[in-house]
DNA sequence: CACCAAAGTGTTATGATATAACAAAACATA
DNA sequence: TATGTTTTGTTATATCATAACACTTTGGTG
């Protein structure tokens, strides 16, 4: 789907995102728990991924800062569960758009408006499967962010 | 040329790395300095990436331990002039393999031994221009990392 | 229900990575 | 050698992430 529309009904992601995540986190005997949910919320309400400090920031609102473990062991159980991914070159976070799936995901990232696209492009992945192929190397984990500029800044 | 033997003659990689970045500064107008040089010579001693930190203990040994934008301000100097490549998911750096030409590179990452092979393939290139065209996106800059196990440590 | 084990949370402390700011030195060149 | 520019040295601080341990909640079992 890539980069949505600025002016679509964003609430209505967000709790889809959630319902989503709590009938995964069901199926799979995992515990979506109160912090866990809020982090997810808080991911899903910003249009940019979030660094783990900024997401501190806003579960304050909600009472007194939590230490920092807090955000870091919900983040690590989201990611777990596929719901949400890091970014690597940001050091930042986001809602996992397919949690359906076991998918391998890539990103597009914009680097004015900071918004992020989780794209899911089978031509990527065979060619990263096909490289890595023919260096005789086993591929457990793949990288895949590209930054520039969105359609919606390019105006 | 991906990964490569394990008994080759490491020494001559790093003295043929050094001369042609020398090369290169010299026909950019650029000043390849001692603690550039010596940074550019650390990394290229080192079968895989470093950290910042790890590059700082090993200039140490010359002496007393600089402090850590000695070092930054020499990656940010290799990394314009192309003569060296942060790896993002671990934050850690390399020397680049293919300091000629102005390339796209990827990385093959060993979880196992902690090397990194630069590969440039014109495939995975190529899939991510098309995937952001498609999504009406300007690529600036491209992460591409896959970690996994390299074909000397499958034994 | 009462208990227990496992999973989750709260909190303090610390480790690891990276940059800001400004003075001093080295360099290029006129 | 005088001049402006680039590079380095140094101190301080920002930013990102995890270790360790006590306490609480949850869910299953006798």
């Amino acid at each position: 789907m890539s980069f949505p529309n600025p002016r679509h009904d964003h609430g209505r992601c967000v709790s889809g995102a959630l319902k989503t995540a709590e009938n995964k986190s069901r199926a799979l005997g995992l515990r979506f728990t109160k912090t866990r949910r809020k982090v997810l919320e808080i991911l899903w309400q910003s249009h940019s991924p979030l660094g783990a400090y900024d997401i501190l920031d806003r579960l304050q609102e909600d009472g007194r800062r939590p230490a920092p473990m807090v955000v870091y062991r919900a983040l690590d159980f989201l990611m777990e569960a596929g719901l949400a991914h890091r970014l690597s070159s940001r050091n930042a976070f986001i809602g996992c758009s397919a949690p359906d799936d076991h998918h391998e995901a890539q990103f597009l990232i914009c680097d004015q408006c900071g918004s992020a696209a989780e794209v899911e492009a089978r031509p990527i992945a065979k060619a990263v499967e096909e490289t890595a192929a023919s260096a005789g190397f086993r591929v457990q984990h793949r990288v895949v962010e590209i930054t520039g500029i969105c359609p919606n800044c390019q105006n």
